[in-house]
DNA sequence: AACTATGTGGAGGCTGCCTCCGGATAAGAA
DNA sequence: TTCTTATCCGGAGGCAGCCTCCACATAGTT
């Protein structure tokens, strides 16, 4: 789940010239808004234009929409991720509360993309169970460091988190306030007894 | 949720020519079966030439894609609330149970329906509320038959049960007969204690 | 039988995904 | 610096799907 290359090149090739790089970086920075505004409805074409760049350069470095798709995807998933170590300074309930708060934002933002891709490859594709790993390992030290400082009771695991939270978050037509006042119960119930 | 035509014709408007009337009817029949064998994917000029149909008929009666889609779902969903009414016959609990195990094949199959129709309308809109309101007219007389010949426990209701299979059939990559599994224990918990 | 409101069906417009290849250019060699 | 060439750029165009339009056909009425 490197964020710019999937694939690590193990054959030795020449790197990448420096305008292919450019343009890659600007068709990913311009898919992300473009996805994030308008659902995943966009076009192929506006999301070459708004990227300044020929509807070829896009196809070059994304064989189809999918492959796009997945690497916006992908990439939103590692920012996410790499967000957590951010949170060490805190009080380890407050980091661990407050990576949860970025879960259900996260969540909420990436379902148009998530659920687009899933017409394309199957919830048990790699893409999916990678970032799923990838998930679980960047919250479980937070999950752990809030557990032995006794703020988070003991008896659940970080899929367990997970899951909850992705269940709140999909809960057919819910306010966002009401989803963030279940996420404060299902945080209460997180929290260790005293 | 009229079968055939969503509109009551309040204009006293002569009735449909004959040929039309065929015509919906062959567009709706080729649409079904499309639709439950290739999932949502076929395309509208596939269902015409299916139908033996040009390409405008289709549209004649169904003004865009996801009209289609409606007219199949809402036909389906009358269809297998029809047939709650011919399991009068049995036991309370067998005739319950029967329509519970057809409701998990019912929403197993037009699942994909549902799907792409997400695409075009929010869950709120007209078409699900309406359905949802008809499957539950179709399943409260025989919920409440079991509970009052004692079979099934008082304290839920159709909402419930409804929300309780759905909950099931939605589980991810889960085998058919891990749900057939999941399914006999929801019933289990649903019947009666002695 | 003739008339007309209604229905039919396919040509064609539009848009979106994707391919192809002539021209441009970065990066290294001389 | 200049040259070479592997690499990259980008838009024209093919193809498919959604949908519109309208000349022609026909059911139902007179």
């Amino acid at each position: 789940m490197s964020t710019t290359e999937p694939t690590a090149q193990l054959t030795s090739t020449r790197p990448k010239r420096a305008d292919a790089r450019r343009n890659y970086d600007k068709v990913i920075a311009a898919a992300r808004s473009a996805f994030t505004e308008s659902g995943a409805e966009t076009s192929l074409e506006g999301i070459a234009r708004r990227a300044g760049v020929g509807i070829g350069t896009l196809y070059r470095h994304f064989p189809n929409r999918q492959a796009l798709l997945e690497a916006v995807y992908v990439e939103e998933v590692d920012r996410f991720c790499a967000s957590a170590t951010e949170l060490d300074g805190l009080d380890p309930w407050d980091a661990f509360a407050t990576w949860i708060e970025g879960l259900v934002d996260y969540m909420a933002t990436k379902m148009a993309l998530a659920h687009e891709l899933f017409d394309y490859v199957d919830r048990g594709a790699p893409v999916f169970t990678n970032c799923r790993a990838s998930l679980f390992a960047a919250g479980e030290p937070l999950l752990q460091r809030a557990q032995a400082a006794g703020a988070v009771r003991g008896d659940v695991d970080v899929a367990e988190v997970i899951q909850l939270i992705g269940g709140i978050t999909k809960i057919q037509g819910a306010e966002p306030e009401q989803i963030r006042h279940l996420l404060s119960i299902a945080l209460d119930g997180l929290r260790a007894r005293a």
